[in-house]
DNA sequence: GCAGCGATGTTATAACATCGCATATCCGCC
DNA sequence: GGCGGATATGCGATGTTATAACATCGCTGC
């Protein structure tokens, strides 16, 4: 059965709720961005994105989809990958530990990770030279198991 | 004394001949862009070098940037931190090690830091999940000392 | 009504990066 | 010396990613 289909409405949901609580509010268009994200999990690029906003929303032009992107990532529910120009859903809710986002350079996907142990011996490295983290996201290009395995995704 | 100029020459002088034993030739203008790499340890932007470029070699193009930037990254004597899409020279001769780029969302500036512990945490957390690293880079958001002070280097 | 305000529409442009093809330069070989 | 391939550069155009600037809309409170 379809399950993916009410997985998302139900993430969107959430995802609403979180902005009302923050005195934020998830308009149609940031929620059709946000949908779009669900839908591609390895990340889509701001002009693909915006590709697919137009076959529901004709006007749709860069400033539409950046505006929402950059709500999205305000608000936690959303990742910019800087390396590839790529932007994912976050797979936790909101989420106060920084997670890894690993890049597969032969397939170009993302894959977001959260490591407790990680983050410790992170956080003792920075605090070693005097550095403060600041953002949840760590970019690390790493080949992803099904590539590993030869299957080149495509 | 003036030490940074005779550091940044043997510097210079180290990377031409690590170009050499791989066959590569460190041109003129490969040298040069290194050379202004090695100028601006914070790091610089693409268009920023080719306008530098411009006052000695008045046709110098993006190509002309990009190219050089390409071959010092291939060689090892370059980083590029995509979320800045900002270029730093590397601190570490030839380092098989990854490295942390910590980026200051503060002054933009870019530390690279080695940390073999925190390598290997992180070779342990790619394992689990069937991945594995592929590149030196791997870059962080955290402010730096000097804007932890609050001095907000420019 | 009508200011105040957040969101959106619209046009243009800034900023970053690559392509394609011609020309030049180097180097080993005949 | 002359040739041929590989590498490097010049140069114009183009492609890609992101933001600036300004107008407008729709709601809420007064
Ligand atoms: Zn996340
Ligand atoms: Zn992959
Ligand atoms: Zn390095
Ligand atoms: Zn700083």
């Amino acid at each position: 059965m379809n399950s993916d289909l009410s997985d998302a409405t139900q993430a969107l949901e959430r995802a609403a709720a979180s902005c009302r609580e923050r005195g934020a509010s998830l308009t149609a268009i940031r929620r059709e961005v946000l949908a779009l994200l669900y839908r591609t999990p390895k990340g889509i690029k701001a002009y693909d994105l915006l590709e697919q906003m137009r076959q529901t929303r004709g006007n749709a032009s860069p400033p539409t989809v950046y505006r929402a992107l950059d709500f999205l990532i305000e608000q936690g529910l959303a990742h910019k990958i800087g390396r590839m120009n790529l932007f994912v859903a976050c797979r936790h809710g909101a989420h106060s530990s920084p997670s890894l986002f690993l890049v597969c350079p032969k397939c170009n996907g993302v894959t977001e990770l959260e490591d407790p142990d990680m983050v410790t011996s992170l956080y003792a490295s920075l605090a070693a030279t005097g550095h403060r983290l600041d953002s949840p996201e760590v970019e690390i290009s790493a080949v992803c198991p099904q590539c590993v395995a030869g299957r080149e995704a495509a």
